[in-house]
DNA sequence: CTTATAAGTTTAATAATATTAAACTATTAT
DNA sequence: ATAATAGTTTAATATTATTAAACTTATAAG
């Protein structure tokens, strides 16, 4: 079951993420954008205020993000920022290397997420950006290097949706993606051949925590004309993406004993 | 009205700032500490997670803060981080004359909130800390201050509740508190004398914005002691804040054009 | 290895709540 | 001064969240 009023409430929050409210976001305009009825989102809205996660101008009336939501951040950094800090350099040595895009993911539950990311220094560079869709674990590098080495119940719970097909290369059968799942296992990387995106090809490599889990995933993105016209550069960009994933893994052998759980 | 749901909603991610949630918190906890029933617990918190605020690890059952929450803060400080910043270096000042604890105060609605402070360098000295209560104006300097320039009509809104007594001298009658403002007003600074915490004296001044309205106040707290014990200590103290105070106003007339609307 | 215990999940009936529309207030524009 | 727009409050009702109980899964104990 879901929660109707909670699922309005963080439609609401996201949405003071994603358009500018640094002005402020009227009631109507929410109402609006988000197809509410304006007596419902005052309710709703006053509550919200009321525990300071958004607070209304006294004399606008426009409300604005409460500044108590900076605490969360700064807690999730406590927890988990040093795994990022420690893989940043060689993500960076990845990019110097091929000037391609670089993404270290992870997961939260069954939802693929981007922890870190180095944009492509090409004039001509793909973008695949924060925009994780939330089961995107099928059609990205990301995903599949993380998904192939995944416990069978964990895979079973992030696959029991179905598979959205993002490109006519995107595979969306369950059959099919464990076929391919088992030939990550065999080559230690996974590919993404323009399945999430046309015209774009991706390498990944997965991360392995103190429990031989496999906890993050590093992927390096680039144009696959690229790919296709020198046969070596894939070569390359395997390489050096290996290279920083096994460097990254050995984190967890610095930082935590053998049981330690930990934040994804 | 407020929406129960919601507010339980927002209890629970309030817990999670709490507590130290980096190695996950269980259901069990959540309703134990939060007096909920286990199914309904189960309902929010499933919806929670579908909307990436928290997540669920997939073995340990044990939720923990999503990451989408970082981004609130990163879109907070981009709407609001350069009016601190640009307040810092004077508050500095204020603890370097001094010693003594100085905080930058704001509202956001009717609450009072703590944009940024630095604490006493003596080996005696007081901790007012982040420990807003919702509803301090009447009883603090920062608070104080602020009220005594406000336009009549913000001022019955954040009165509009009972006072709460913190201690023996906070005023709660409203027309005794009337007084003390026309007094602020007429001074052009506001004291806390043992009004919020005993032993801690506090003088306040307001920051005006670009419409002369008050927008924040910085406060200096001090061990009462010191106070009466020196009579020149206070005249220090007050010369020091009401500098700073004028230099940060100064922010306004430098970014904000007149009629700009701003982020509390 | 079997059983017991505890934690988490799902269900469907019901009690409780959020939603609605309408009336009202306040603010802004004409 | 009047109209129009936005926000707020209310109380009835329809919808929803809650509940307890059954069920599942995982962990601990015998």
């Amino acid at each position: 079951m879901s929660v109707k009023s909670i699922s309005k409430t963080m439609d609401t929050l996201d949405y003071f993420l994603e358009s500018d409210s640094s002005k402020g976001i009227s009631l109507k305009e929410i109402c609006d954008h988000l197809g509410f009825k304006k007596s419902a989102a005052h309710h709703m809205l006053a509550t919200i205020c009321d525990k300071g996660y958004l607070y209304q101008d006294l004399k606008s009336k426009k409300y604005f993000l409460g500044s108590k939501l900076k605490k969360f951040g700064e807690v999730i950094d406590l927890n988990a920022n040093s795994f990022i800090n420690f893989a940043d350099p060689f993500l960076k040595k990845i990019n110097d290397a091929t000037g391609e895009a670089v993404h270290l993911a992870s997961f939260e539950g069954t939802k693929l997420i981007t922890l870190s990311m180095l944009e492509s220094t090409h004039p001509v560079r793909v973008d695949h950006g924060f925009l994780n869709k939330d089961n995107a674990f099928h059609a990205t590098a990301s995903g599949k290097a993380m998904l192939a080495y995944m416990s069978d119940a964990s895979q079973k719970k992030i696959l029991k949706n179905k598979l959205e097909k993002f490109t006519s290369f995107t595979i969306t059968n369950v059959k099919q993606l464990s076929e391919e799942l088992k030939k990550i296992k065999k080559n230690g990387f996974s590919t993404d051949d323009e399945e999430f995106q046309p015209g774009v090809f991706c390498v990944g490599y997965p991360i392995f925590d103190n429990e031989n889990k496999p906890f993050a995933s590093i992927s390096c993105s680039s144009p696959k004309f690229k790919i296709t016209s020198d046969k070596r550069y894939l070569d390359k960009i395997k390489n050096s993406v290996k290279f920083s994933a096994l460097e990254i893994g050995k984190y967890f052998k610095k930082t935590r004993k053998k049981g330690d759980k930990h934040a994804a």
